[in-house]
DNA sequence: CGGACAACCTGGCGGC
DNA sequence: TGCCGCCAGGTTGTCC
């Protein structure tokens, strides 16, 4: 589910709760330990171990991944599809926790809970981040991201530029969503060629890629179907796409430019929305 | 390197 | 109302 407008405003909630707490150790339900070895990276009595007593020091945010940097740990959260993380007093309910997979207690009485519907969510515990994590690109937002470390990676790159924005590889935390998006308001059609893209080009994009996640960041991320804030609410990046939808249920989308009907394609697989005048092919 | 596709899992929704 | 089939914000591994 999530990409980085909506994993960096789960680490945002979650940092004023977290910083300063001990987290008391990692409690999964028992009938869930078998079922749950795809989860960890290390046997549940492992990262129960690995977090008791800890203090954690910081939350920060790598790519799609929530890492909480504890005391003598590291931990990394993957929300996948429907991963949700919260916290609520011990003991209180909530709807999400019927697909509750991890508790965190913390010493304050409170608790970090992980839920995941799907559980394609992933949930590592090393010693610290090295090796913890898959090779990840640039962080887009980050000011080392320049038009000239774009043009730079996109060189002799000859696939498709959708294709390569989803590529954690190749830049980290772009998704389905915000891929569509930039390449609206970057004005370039989702399956030009990486390496084809002109100078002027190239810099849109990169300001494009930084203006679709930062609006949606602005807007607390995209609630279309799992994604919650650390207090269970929605986030309104949904009510601002340009492009992006469900053909199913929105049949009647239009470009915010020019009022053509947006087209939807499939690209690597990926269900892909653009506007044909705004993003003509090449 | 790149593209296609299956797998991992389950819920929700459109359509009939 | 009920059931079926399809689709889903992600990632990884395999095969060609």
């Amino acid at each position: 589910m999530p990409e980085l407008p909506e994993v960096e405003t789960v680490v945002r909630g979650l940092r004023p709760s977290l910083i300063g707490q001990t987290i008391r150790g990692a409690v999964l339900p028992a009938v869930l330990e078998q079922r749950s070895r795809r989860m960890l990276n290390v046997a549940a009595e492992e990262l129960n171990a690995a977090v008791s007593d800890q203090p954690i020091l910081a939350v920060e945010r790598r790519a799609k991944y929530i890492l909480l940097h504890l005391q003598e740990a590291v931990v990394a959260v993957h929300l996948k599809m429907t991963g949700r993380l919260y916290i609520l007093p011990t003991g209180e309910v909530a709807d999400s926790d019927r697909y509750l997979r991890i508790t965190f207690p913390l010493a304050g009485g409170q608790e970090l809970r992980f839920s995941d519907a799907r559980r394609f969510g992933r949930v590592y515990v090393g010693a610290s981040i090295d090796r913890l994590l898959p090779i990840l690109g640039p962080e887009p937002l980050d000011d080392a991201f320049t038009v000239e470390a774009l043009r730079a990676q996109l060189a002799n790159r000859h696939g498709v530029l959708k294709a390569l924005l989803l590529d954690q590889s190749f830049v980290a935390g772009i998704g389905n969503i915000y891929a569509d998006e930039s390449l609206h308001i970057a004005g370039i059609h989702p399956k030009r060629a990486a390496d084809s893209l002109s100078d002027g080009e190239i810099e849109q994009l990169h300001g494009a890629i930084r203006q679709a996640l930062n609006d949606g960041i602005k807007w607390q991320g995209a609630s279309i179907r799992w994604y919650r804030q650390v207090d269970g609410t929605k986030g309104q990046s949904q009510d601002h796409f340009r492009v992006y939808h469900d053909p199913r249920s929105e049949k009647d989308k239009r470009c915010p430019v020019c009022d053509t009907p947006i087209v939807t394609i499939r690209v690597g697989q990926r269900g892909t929305h653009f506007c044909p005048i705004c993003q003509p092919a090449l």
